[in-house]
DNA sequence: CCATACCGTTGAGAAAGTCAATGATGTACA
DNA sequence: TGTACATCATTGACTTTCTCAACGGTATGG
């Protein structure tokens, strides 16, 4: 495990390592006064220094490390039940009592179709839902959880649950409320 | 712009379209009063109906979501300069001045090591970075943008704060700084 | 009946993520 | 000094996720 995987909720952690690394102002190639792109003060030690970076102001860097962190550590809070983020996301439409066709899991999860296909199979064999023919359309198929599913998603929610806590224990409940708000803004 | 796939902004879009799908009770696998899970009302018609079920309050799906549209629209912007997001963090890093190790901007970004490799051979081939051998300690290398490279770096940058402007354009300016404040406080 | 469009499914290939091993180098310490 | 151990970049193998094109079954509009 090279990257997450470590143990403490937040901040710190690797800071404390070894501190060697870089840092040498290296001669050639000289910053100049003021490169093109960034405004380049002082090297200094962490990782953190990066920060300053332009890759650091965008979403896409910023999303991107918080999902890495969270599903990575849905993921393995999940072990136990041999279950998935992604299953849980499709099993959790199923038992939304929403009657989902495939197509339109698809569609609100950002999956291809046949991603989808390959959810369902996984979660139809483990007899946690069900494919049933929409006799409104008999092309699309609606996708039903069993009982044993939506016992499976409940134990897989209240796990979520407490491993959502623990990704954004540096948040206060207000501030979560708050960056949910924002992100449902951004996701539709 | 004009070039890519649909064009609106945001919201609506699918809404429109054929509003045939599913729906039905089905009889077999009844409802029955109050679902395990969700708290089931009724069934309408679009995928905004799913936003009720649990997995819709997840982080992770708000993130991936957000996440997904904004790359994805990131990097058709970035065709152009035959560039995608990925490649333009480990460029960033290069060029900001703060002489990133392969292993710390594998850290940073949350990428393996040996995905650093590939992208930095890659941006080396197209004569946008130089690897330095660290005189400090031999075994890391430092990566450098070259002039090429930050006016790469540049281009690319004004097209990603263009197609950001794009993805955050449903929240206001206090709002995006609060988004990126509360995703920072959480993604490290 | 016909043309057209859509749904789920399959298959193939690219991209991304994960993991172990290796050579070169650095660090600690007896 | 030498010896054990850790770290860095790199390679290779493998799994997962993504993307796309096709196809059969079905719906819809003339």
């Amino acid at each position: 495990m090279s990257t997450s995987t470590d143990n403490a909720p937040h901040g710190s952690a690797a800071t404390a390592r070894a501190a060697a690394a870089s840092s040498a102002p290296t001669a050639s190639t000289p910053d100049g006064p003021s490169g093109a792109g960034d405004a380049a003060g002082e090297v200094t030690d962490g990782i953190e220094r990066f920060l300053y970076s332009n890759v650091a102001e965008q979403i896409h860097f910023l999303t991107s490390r918080a999902r890495g962190r969270g599903i990575s550590h849905a993921n393995h809070q999940l072990e136990g039940l041999d279950l998935k983020v992604r299953q849980f996301s499709v099993l959790s439409l199923a038992a939304s009592g929403q009657n989902p066709s495939q197509r339109e899991m698809g569609e609100f999860l950002s999956l291809d179709p046949s991603q989808i296909v390959a959810l369902v199979d996984n979660l139809e064999q483990r007899g946690a839902v069900l494919r049933e023919t929409d006799p409104r359309d008999r092309r699309s198929k609606i996708i039903i959880a069993t009982d044993a599913g939506r016992d499976l998603h409940a134990q897989a929610l209240q796990i979520l649950e407490d491993s959502e806590d623990y990704t954004l224990s540096t948040l206060s409940p207000r501030e979560r409320k708050q960056l949910r708000s924002l992100l449902l803004k951004i996701a539709f």
